[in-house]
DNA sequence: ATCCTACGATGGACAATGTCTAAGTCAAGC
DNA sequence: GCTTGACTTAGACATTGTCCATCGTAGGAT
């Protein structure tokens, strides 16, 4: 995702520092941040960043399609940016721990039409839940 | 869900006219209310009821496992009272209403061992995104 | 290279949602 | 009808997110 700030250049954004700032965090650990997460780290690059630019910046990702958002069950907000390949997620009940995983079959095709109640169903969004293998022997 | 009160009664629950009621209020509309919401209604029925009972007597319900939480994308997480069959959730991104559906499959066989980390995967909620017919056609 | 200007950033107030605590109240057993 | 500990209450507090008026600056124009 390095070509990010390309493709936001071509979309006629204007690069900023904290854009930038923004989007290399994002491309650090693939880890699914909360937007005050991404706040803290970006921080660290750039001391005088705000909260409202971290929060306009996601939106704006979120907007055109380059990050996910993820609400599993925790209060805030994830912001995931391996947005180019489709995929679900397994959540450890106990730590949060939250993991990239690819099922098998298409759910979307699982949902006959007499399940659909004349909506336009456009995807869906799995989240497994279990115990990952740390909590698990703790 | 009517006897909800008794399988409360059962694990040794105080019967308070402020459970008594929030019980009524999911037990109402089977739809899929905000805790402010199910204040809301709570109050009309018992306008001395606090916030926090509201709050406390949901939690203690998704404990006990007969109510579920339900976090689609919007910011409150909502309340489904309907816990005992399972099912899944069909979203509008226009308007958010939620439908409860029933997919064909088994979701859970359908994440190879490879991409379970060790995890002990327990369950799955799908979450079906769309647009309305009241949406699509606005 | 410098100037202009619209787009973006800032910070702080505000809003929405949820949590906690100390003190008062009451359901249920005796 | 007491007693007692579980339950409720009001409101302060915490967390997360949004809005707005003002300021700064990226990038094109000169």
């Amino acid at each position: 995702m390095s070509d990010l700030l390309e493709r936001l250049r071509g979309r006629g954004w204007r690069m900023t520092a904290q854009r930038r700032v923004v989007a290399e965090v994002l491309d650090g650990d693939h880890v699914h941040l909360t937007a005050d997460e991404v706040h803290a780290r970006a921080v660290t690059k750039l001391p005088e960043i705000s909260r409202a630019t971290v929060y306009n910046t996601l939106g704006e990702l979120v907007t055109i399609g380059e990050v996910l958002e993820v609400s599993t069950d925790k209060r805030a907000k994830r912001y995931d940016p391996n947005a180019h390949q489709p995929h679900h997620h397994l959540v450890c009940g106990q730590c949060g721990a939250i993991r990239d995983v690819h099922p098998v079959g298409n759910p979307l095709a699982d949902l006959p039409d007499t399940e659909r109640f004349g909506f336009t169903v456009s995807g869906v969004e799995m989240t497994y839940r279990g115990v990952c293998p740390n909590c698990a022997t703790a």
